[in-house]
DNA sequence: GTGTTCATATCTGTATACAGCAATGTATGT
DNA sequence: ACATACATTGCTGTATACAGATATGAACAC
């Protein structure tokens, strides 16, 4: 009986749902899946649950699991809801976070910068993610926390095609509001934030709007192994 | 092979599990449950993995599944969290809603005043629940609707306990903010709903303080049963 | 060529069996 | 009286089998 079997497939099955490794409104051949696990599957499927839950992945009684798609409006209520949680966030950090922890942040961030350039697009989206997740953190809400983490599972694989396609912008952004946030400006700080996440809603928007679809339709592999090019500032 | 056996068992074991029919840190066993409620382990075990993944339920690998805890932190957080959610969705109801549609909500709203009075706790939350959806809905955001209703369930028992507890001062206070949506006064509406929420909060954090715990060590059956006193406007 | 019906194969839904871990209680020694 | 070791019981974890539903494709009529 190892420890967390169900956990472990559950970890596994999220990572492939929220790469899209499966195409949108496939089915998920339960059979094939437990072989490729190497599981049997009953714990199959009670993983797959969790994931049904987490709106990772669509189920249907009768006919089973399937990737889930994302069309644009859910996109966009999604990057709507990221917004108006990190708006909050990012004022309670200012309001409530230790000087020593917004010094952590400012420290880890900086720190990141060594050299970005050659970083695949994956550990750029998780530079970009574990920053805004830190923020959350200041703000001393558990609750706000978990809701962004589970959010971010969600767009994660749209914020990929949006790392691609757009410069390098991230960081400087970044910089401002942490400014922001060590000058205890609640006000700038969320002006900031705002501003950076409706400029990567607009790209999405847009870029979705010209077909992102074959971007999931040729799968993630390409998308991964693409470097991010530097454009501009 | 009945359309949707686990969804039924889901749908069961969530209302048990918000109603804290269990208590606090109770280990469900399986095969009782499973009895109770005429179904085989695997289906009722898929359910409550769902639930697991809402936070519904604890689990612990190797040990089984607990019924959930709410410790004052939490509800403090989960109480924030709505406040960020309901504060966004009824600004953005104001931005976007249609006319017909808010005159809907409203004559809802008028409509359920006929007789407030007798109605147990179960229906008066419900219909504060109610009234707070429907100004999710208007806000156009699937997304701010899912999360609410998500967050509800979870603090839905704080809610009995708090209506039970308190005057009746909610449809005073709907009627308020009904009104500056009407004028589409955004920033009345939030100033408004910040108060209703925050006046709940307060009284919530005082319970709790003085011992919440015998409510729900006691069972819940008493709360339900206990109708709702008249005290002040 | 198109639509319909039926037979077949594939896959999901769930009950059940069994293996192994965890908790409980008992006995024993200090 | 208290702690420790051990046996026993009960429960969880998972594989598997089988029933029933759904999808697939072939044969046939129009």
């Amino acid at each position: 009986m190892s420890e967390g079997r169900v956990e472990a497939l559950y970890a596994r099955l999220k990572d492939m749902a929220v790469d899209f490794r499966f195409r949108p409104g496939e089915r998920l051949n339960e059979v094939a899946l437990a072989q490729a696990l190497d599981a049997s599957r009953t714990p199959l499927r009670e993983a797959l649950n969790r994931l049904v839950a987490e709106q990772l992945i669509d189920f249907v009684p009768g006919r089973g699991f399937f990737c889930r798609a994302l069309d644009p409006q859910s996109i966009f209520d999604l990057y709507e809801l990221r917004e108006v949680i990190e708006l909050a966030a990012v004022r309670r950090a200012v309001e409530r976070a230790g000087d020593a922890d917004i010094a952590a942040l400012r420290d880890a961030l900086y720190a990141e910068g060594l050299s970005v350039e050659g970083l695949a697009i994956r550990e750029m989206t998780a530079l970009d993610e574990a920053f805004h997740i830190g923020i959350a953190r200041l703000a001393g809400n558990a609750e706000l926390v978990h809701q962004l983490e589970r959010l971010n599972e969600r767009i994660r694989f749209i914020r990929w095609v949006d790392m691609a396609n757009s410069t390098d912008r991230t960081k400087g952004e970044h910089r401002e509001i942490m400014a922001a946030i060590e000058a205890r400006d609640g006000e700038r700080a969320a002006t900031v934030m705002r501003r950076h996440i409706a400029k990567r809603m607009d790209q999405i928007v847009a870029a979705v709007r010209e077909g992102y679809s074959n971007i999931y339709v040729s799968g993630s592999e390409t998308l991964f192994r693409t470097p991010v090019r530097k454009t501009g500032s």
